[in-house]
DNA sequence: AGCGATGGAGAACGCTCGTTCTCAACTTGA
DNA sequence: TCAAGTTGAGAACGAGCGTTCTCCATCGCT
């Protein structure tokens, strides 16, 4: 065996490539950004990409994935931070409102998946699915530990604040949804 | 002047184009469906379709406007049918119900269109963004008229709604929207 | 030192897209 | 009837895509 690649700088590799891949594909589409784009960005050579991910619907798949698990991650920390039951719903409209304020936000990264690749990728409207049913069962649990059955509509209103935020630009519906939500509660 | 085509024959030829052109954007996604499909499908020539519309773009943002209009406009029908004013307001979700419910139903064209192309193209940027206000405005006079000041979660579960039916494929959280909103609403 | 396999850089391929062009057929006014 | 100009059908073009291939430098091993 003549120069070989160690696994640690495998590893590496294909964390920078999934990073390049998610923030081009979050900022301009994925349909808009181009292999060789992905490749200046990660640095890394077109053959290897391509050993890592067999096609670019394998890559955006895993880029998908791997966001999933920080998002959910890092909502779940703040959340779980807090102690009283009613106190954590309220507190993933506060974490909304983080992610909305971030410079470079455009909306949720699954929405717009949905948009640009739900009719045409079967994997990828998949993965989008799946965390769409994860998030809303991991709120609804949290609702639910309130003892009062809105976990629905409270997940609507989140959803809807996503959106909304994404068009517009503007992250005041976290706030608007966070107010409906103390309603729904009960005070 | 030769062989003129009359004007009502332009006129009906560029409803088919629009027809044909939002039939496929809406069903497989605008960028997925190149202009050769749509010639195919609305019998025009190509030539034809380029005096109507320079660019697909044009064409795309052709689409939604027309869409927009008779979006809204059957809404108003159905909700200024009802006279009291907070059953008004719970008529919006029950025409979203059966909006999707109907065959083909892929969620908010506009949602759609933004994920696709919000980050690529200005003129739809703004299309969509001219849309979704226009609902907003709209929906906040209905619940205005109620003087229950809950506009803007409304608006929030009606589009939480939408692109949740859209992603899942199930038209219940039409029914969810409807029964927070009665609850922000008052009993 | 030399062989052989591997890696990197990027050219190349086949395809599809949006858009434009060619050209024969046709309609109409003189 | 004839000339003129518009129309329609589709070929053609240039660019960009995802993906594969070529080629050479590089390294480990005997």
């Amino acid at each position: 065996m003549p120069a070989p690649i160690t696994e640690e700088q495998n590893r590496l590799d294909r964390e920078s490539l999934l990073d390049a891949a998610e923030t081009l594909f979050y900022a301009h589409g994925i349909q808009a950004v181009g292999m060789d784009r992905v490749r200046e960005a990660s640095g890394l050579p077109l053959k290897r990409i391509y050993r890592f991910f067999a096609t670019k619907e394998d890559l955006v798949v895993a880029v998908l994935r791997r966001r999933d698990r920080r998002w959910r991650e890092s909502l779940t920390a703040h959340v779980e931070s807090v102690a009283e039951p009613r106190e954590r719903v309220l507190a993933v409209f506060d974490w909304l409102a983080g992610w909305f304020a971030e410079p470079g936000f455009r909306g949720c990264a699954w929405i717009n998946a949905h948009g640009e690749l739900g009719p045409s990728s079967e994997p990828v409207l998949a993965e989008v699915r799946s965390h769409k049913r994860a998030f809303h069962d991991q709120l609804a649990a949290w609702v639910s530990a309130t003892g009062t059955p809105v976990a629905e509509p409270v997940f609507l209103l989140a959803e809807g604040a996503m959106v909304t935020a994404g068009i517009s630009g503007d992250p005041a519906p976290a706030a608007q949804a966070r107010a409906a939500v103390e309603v729904l509660l009960g005070h």
